[in-house]
DNA sequence: CGCAGGTTTGAGGTAGATCAATGTCAGTGG
DNA sequence: CCACTGACATTGATCTACCTCAAACCTGCG
């Protein structure tokens, strides 16, 4: 009885938006007993963004850290004369901001609409300091980006257009549609500009490229954004990863 | 007097190694206390490696890490047929090594002679558990290569060869020269090959610029190596940084 | 001297950029 | 219901920056 208590108070001490919240397990959150979730959740509000609000400029001062609840967020650089470039790509549940530094390197844009949980700056050193588990969780998903920049600058550098297109449509179904690894069915997050960003290419040469895959049934396109990868292992053998 | 004695004790439980190091100051070592130095100098061992050898290979597992005390490291890839990439060039006293992963995604290998001193995972991981410090100079340090990665992305997939390959020059002479922002003179860690693998580009290509960009008096080359820059922000300008 | 590794230079080819037109589709309003 | 609009995407024709292939050129070294 004591225990089934127990059980039924700590649960409902977990906070109700928390409890509904589909990026509570993966996230930075995760790390949290249900009293700092319960603090946290006082401290942080929930927005949602549509495709296109931007979350930060580049160079902009961040002072407000957010979890990505559901969508995806593109960090983008951009030069002086207007050439850009994505430099990531972030799905729900990561963590977005840069921590140590209050000025941002890249702008972080709503690539779909997107609902974020975010937090004062102060409010997240408070909950790392104690809460070692919450720093190494960060610090992790810094290193796992790091991976997946560094993979990505092999794509830049060294990829064909058609690997790079292949590469995308790989990292997408990978990330929106983790169930199946022989096929794939998915809505792209990004329009045909963006993936020319995030590529390095042109809008036209990435809308070659997508004929091109369809021609050769690599994938099949039902309209505009929704794609099917009938065969996964070939997409990836087309992607150069080996 | 007690406080002179004090102050000679102190200094001389830094190892004589670290009291020597030129890397001491700037690395991780910089977070330990004089004690812990001791420890983990005991437990680390220095090597030499001469340009050209691997310190890991892509795929490996990881059971040692260390610092780098003297010279430049690259971060390569390779895809199955052959093509390269270098994804990151570490400069002493930089940290070498993946964190909470035994498998490197990389393959690190000595671009100059180098000095590095490298110990056990498990001796760091004792020290990082004791020194919330040092846990958080490693992820500082994470987020610095996170941030040079995202930079370099730009490069790779936005700018022209000669912006490339003066972005190049600019990296270089930022981490070799660090002294004068207007004037730098520097030895090139790389050789045409690797500043090809680095910059998404072909020898030839890098030699065209390079020839290019003596001609109209950007940098002047003393041997294939040496190289000035008269004007820094000439350079700057030419690499696209604005 | 002659050879080897790295670098430069040249001539020609090509993947992808550029420029321009056309197509698709969801609104919106008559 | 159809015409009109605007945002996006596709397709075609041409151009060019960079690649490829090949030869010549260092510079040090046995």
């Amino acid at each position: 009885m004591g225990i089934l208590h127990r059980d039924i108070r700590s649960s409902s001490d977990v906070p109700l938006v928390c409890r509904a919240c589909e990026a509570r397990h993966g996230g930075v959150c995760a790390a949290l007993s249900p009293e700092q979730l319960s603090e946290l959740s006082r401290r942080s509000t929930r927005h949602r963004l549509d495709a296109g609000t931007e979350v930060v400029g580049q160079g902009e001062s961040m002072e407000r850290y957010s979890n990505i609840v559901r969508g995806v967020v593109k960090l983008t650089k951009v030069m002086a004369d207007g050439r850009q470039q994505i430099v990531g790509l972030q799905f729900a549940p990561d963590f977005l901001g840069r921590l140590f530094l209050s000025e941002s390197a890249v702008a972080a844009e709503a690539a779909t609409d997107t609902e974020i949980c975010s937090f004062s700056r102060g409010t997240l050193d408070q909950l790392v300091t104690r809460t070692p588990e919450l720093g190494e969780k960060l610090h992790r998903q810094a290193l796992k980006e790091l991976d997946e920049a560094r993979d990505w600058m092999l794509t830049l550098g060294r990829k064909s257009a058609q690997e790079k297109v292949a590469s995308f449509l790989h990292l997408i179904a990978v990330n929106i549609d983790p169930e199946n690894d022989s096929t794939a069915s998915f809505d792209l997050p990004l329009s045909r500009a963006d993936i020319a960003d995030f590529l390095g290419l042109t809008i036209e040469t990435v809308s070659r490229q997508f004929t091109r895959l369809r021609k050769e049934n690599v994938i099949r396109l039902v309209n505009n954004r929704q794609v099917t990868v009938p065969d996964m292992a070939l997409l990836t053998r087309l992607a150069g990863n080996d």
